[in-house]
RNA sequence: CGGAGUGUCGUAUACCGGUAGUACGUAUGGUUUGGGACCAUAUUGACUGGGUUCGAUUCCCAGCACUCCGACCA
């Protein structure tokens, strides 16, 4: 793409009402656009990051067989009236509306209950489990307050997952099996050396569920680490019998700052029961279902990864989520940057091209801000050199490649 | 939801009970062209409503919006 068609601009200051690191810089190099507080528009770049990080969560998502649906934004009343989670009181961030005819409906905050409705038409015998289904999703929450830029939203985009299975082995099997899965997203994106699966309070079936946390300034959570031994605790649920079972003692651990990515749950039986959900065994005897939902913030991961991949000149994204790979710029006129812009699309190379009529402070400030991963240069200074000059945004020295060599560099 | 604070060009800021400045941006022209270059000209603003006052962007009240701390976050 040519930056000169790129509607978005940067801009060298951030809004001084925000705060948080990530959405200043996803501000200034315009990435997102702030419509209130807590609901972000995601322009050009942004969405380019956004798909990238689906792209891998779908790859990880169809490699447990995962199939991918998407449910609706609006829900109808009496599939969340089942659980008992339609009152206000039990779930404090309901959006809620009547339709004309003073029918009342919710806006998705989350999706179990109507996916699991749903699933009640398909899912009849034994022979039909296990079923993995998930979407990515624009959850709405009614939160009493929005903080910390793209972290928590009032709108946002999920990616959840659910589990249906007759046989509770196969059932933990496959909760295991998600586990890996995505530590594998957050190995790609880039985080995998920070992000812990942690021990979280359970719900009504389990003692613990498990959250995925990344160590971050940036986060609102508190957990206990072990690097060593590999272990995190949430703070909400630190306490001796906990340390006994895990078999660590208190100052063993350290305590960190962090945000949750991720999160599975194992509802056990109960919420299938709940909503009258069974299914028939091999003797044609009613028998429950086993449900496990397992949630990864998308949005918020790139609020994360913005944070963590960030200096004072602007982010640097890693590669697999970057919204290009090439930032390439031209300083002044020359015949050659327009033939190694096609040739690179042509070989299939992802580039944003800056072919504005700018100083070549201002783009550089530019390309540093927006952090794309690989930077070339062309000018008559780098033509006179032999070449181009390309660097990595995460290096300080560039170095001279011979225009003939750059698509096999970067292939 | 409890507490605190802030609302001035697109962005960041200054001053002020009596004409609202500056920088960046934007537009036009010119000079530049390896780290946000320079010159000239132009452009754009007091959240909304009420009150006090001869006069309010400034003081007071209400509303709205935004931010922060806490609570909350299956």
């Amino acid at each position: 793409m040519k930056q000169s068609q790129l509607f978005t601009k940067t801009q060298k200051n951030a809004p001084k009402d925000e705060v948080s690191l990530n959405a200043q810089l996803l501000i200034r190099a315009g990435f997102i656009n702030k419509e209130m507080a807590g609901v972000y528009a995601y322009l050009p770049l942004g969405l380019r990051v956004i798909e990238k990080i689906k792209k891998i969560v779908r790859e990880e998502m169809n490699a447990i067989h995962g199939q991918e649906i998407i449910m609706s934004s609006l829900q109808p009343k009496e599939v969340w009236q089942s659980t008992g989670r339609w009152d206000d009181k039990v779930v404090d961030v309901w959006f809620k509306s009547k339709l004309k005819n003073e029918t009342e409906v919710g806006f998705g905050w989350s999706h179990e209950e109507p996916i699991t409705e749903m699933m009640k038409r398909f899912l009849s015998s034994y022979k039909d489990f296990p079923v993995y289904v998930y979407q990515f999703q624009t959850k709405l929450r009614n939160e009493l307050r929005a903080k910390s830029g793209i972290m928590r939203g009032r709108e946002f985009v999920m990616k959840d997952l659910y589990s249906y299975d007759t046989d509770e082995k196969r059932h933990l099997k496959f909760y295991n099996s998600v586990k890996a899965s995505y530590m594998n997203v957050f190995k790609r994106v880039g985080l995998g050396d920070i992000t812990y699966i942690t021990f979280a309070a359970g719900g009504a079936f389990t003692k613990y569920s498990h959250e995925f946390q990344t160590v971050t300034k940036a986060g609102e959570d508190f957990i206990y680490i072990n690097k060593e031994k590999n272990i995190a605790i949430n703070e909400e649920v630190l306490d001796d019998s906990v340390l006994k079972e895990l078999g660590v003692s208190r100052n063993e651990l350290t305590k960190v700052k962090s945000a949750e990515v991720g999160n599975i749950f194992n509802f056990g039986t109960s919420k299938c029961d709940d909503m009258n959900f069974f299914t028939t065994n091999e003797k044609g005897e009613k028998t429950s279902i086993y449900l496990g939902s397992y949630g990864i913030g998308i949005t918020r991961l790139m609020g994360v990864i913005a944070d963590h991949f960030a200096d004072e000149k602007g982010i640097i994204w890693p590669e697999s989520v970057a919204p290009f790979k090439v930032h390439l710029i031209s300083l002044g006129k020359n015949e050659e940057t327009e033939n190694i812009y096609n040739d690179l699309i042509e070989s299939g190379v992802e580039v944003l091209y800056d072919d504005r009529e700018l100083s070549a402070g201002e783009k550089f400030a530019d390309s540093d801000l927006i952090g794309i991963p690989l930077r070339i240069v062309i000018s008559k200074k780098s033509l006179e050199n032999g070449g181009v000059e390309i660097k990595k945004r995460n290096e300080k020295e560039s170095r001279i490649l011979k225009i003939e060599d750059i698509t096999k560099e970067i292939k």
